[in-house]
DNA sequence: AATACCACTATCTTTTAGGATACTATTAAT
DNA sequence: ATTAATAGTATCCTAAAAGATAGTGGTATT
């Protein structure tokens, strides 16, 4: 492989890296893979996040076009967050995220 | 699936993230995929990474056992860093980071 | 009427990552 | 002998990420 496609090859993996990292994105990502989830139940999924964090990376993800956010005024307005359809295919991804870091806690521990 | 389980996803997730996460580590691994590399070699494929950071993120990924450090000493010492055979196992993953990249821009840009 | 839940926002502070820059010890080339 | 390359260290500094904590305005519950 040419050394031109390499570089492009660190770039697409150094942008991956931005939109599934941090300490918080990639969980909310697979926490939405489950189903839609609500502001809270996020939260409470997520553990130990700050709503402010959480409404920061949320926006973040919104704009990547990989969650989307829809309000429900019938009653009480609820707002529940969902993967787009970009979103819905990042999860064979994360499959392969999810599987790979159980061998590596094996690894490193064993 | 129940509960607990998910928790674990998420903190698989997280670990993952943290291991090929943060601004190079990624780029160093999907270099050393191509094949085993010496220090300024990587520092001249990943541009403007700074001595101090490679330096940091090799014992890194040393001390996650993704990385060997081999030291030559006929002649000039020259070292040379590969992945390790769990590093190697990261190899899809990367490609399907790699893959996921390419079309995310289009997503993004389009 | 009081309490509690929802979905946040605001402010302040701490932590961490990583850049900038200069330097070192060894070896190789000219 | 000088220059350049290798493989780093050592210090200092800044910017960004994220935690801690409190508060807000609405709805639903009892």
């Amino acid at each position: 492989m040419k050394n031109k496609q390499k570089q492009i090859q660190l770039r697409d993996v150094q942008d991956v890296i931005d939109v599934i990292g941090g300490r918080w994105r990639g969980a909310i990502l697979a926490s939405l893979c489950d189903k839609e989830k609500r502001f809270n139940e996020l939260k409470r999924d997520l553990g130990s996040i700050t709503p402010r964090t959480l409404t920061k990376e949320l926006k973040y993800l919104e704009m990547n076009k990989l969650v989307s956010r829809e309000v429900d005024t019938s009653g009480a307005v609820t707002i529940s967050y969902s993967l787009t359809e970009h979103g819905k295919s990042l999860e064979p991804l994360i499959g392969q995220i999810v599987a790979w870091g159980q061998k590596h806690r094996k690894v490193v521990l064993g």
